[in-house]
DNA sequence: GATAGGGTCTGTAGTAGCTACAGGGTCAAG
DNA sequence: CTTGACCCTGTAGCTACTACAGACCCTATC
């Protein structure tokens, strides 16, 4: 009666799954694209997981969470598996992505400030004129 | 010589491309789904297009710059060709997006927080000790 | 009128980051 | 030993494009 999954060892990709909150399918695709380690297999084929792997599946779904791209998480990856990374280097990785994330607020906040003022002006009535249209119609396009 | 181009009408797809900005091949794409009408063409098959199709485009561009997804953009163009629409209308759609615009925002400001305040703590040395990676290690992950 | 070079046409594949499904094999309980 | 739940693989789907290949066409020049 193997009732100790609390231990971590020996898992099915269902329990790691259930041990991670992360998706069934995803794990697979992490070990497709390699975020995850090819686990050890049965003699049938099916995948085998131990305590490393939990702790690699929650590295990579807290690097998701903080928004790193896969190829940002690939790097951290590499550094700590490589065994001689530097808190610097890290650190650089990180101030990267940040700017990244601000600059992607920036945008964000831009488009809630047109938004926001012109919903502001809209009526609410049941006439055909709307100052969002007028804005969709008649403002500029970023590109211009 | 067709020299007045500035008249906006018969427009080749690259001409349409150049007076609004976009890319040539999004336009075909924007056509194939639905958010432009597909052109009158010549005897050869080759699109041609008029002021309409321009102020369309320019609609459709200015709609994703504000970050309307494609369905919503199916949504505001059907209530505008319908003829019928009001503000009230526009307004709910427009307040919809809204939210959903200052949903990403607050999700990126959370990052963006627990970012910066990991990096803050980073020595930027060269030992191998790194708070970030402290946080990608042990921090929770979202779904927990 | 022939030709060279551009432009245009179509369908399709690729991007990120998953998610889901079909069709088969396997495992464990009764 | 059967049954039902699991696992395996490959592949298609999603958004919003972008880009390419191979075929056709158009225009200017000789």
């Amino acid at each position: 009666m193997p009732e100790d999954h609390a231990l971590a060892s020996d898992l099915k990709r269902s329990d790691l799954a259930k041990l991670t909150g992360c998706n069934l399918e995803t794990i697979r695709y992490y070990e497709n694209v390699g975020l995850m380690p090819d686990p050890p297999r049965t003699a049938s084929g099916h995948r085998r997981y131990g305590p490393a792997h939990v702790e690699r599946l929650h590295f990579v779904m807290r690097a998701r969470d903080l928004g790193f791209t896969m190829e940002e998480i690939r790097g951290l990856l590499s550094l700590v598996d490589h065994g001689s990374h530097t808190c610097a280097e890290v650190e650089r990785m990180g101030r990267h992505h940040l700017e990244v994330v601000r600059d992607k607020i920036r945008d964000l906040q831009a488009i809630e400030t047109v938004l926001a003022q012109t919903i502001a002006r809209c009526t609410g009535s049941d006439t055909p004129d709307c100052p969002l249209l007028d804005v969709l119609n008649e403002g500029q396009t970023r590109s211009e």
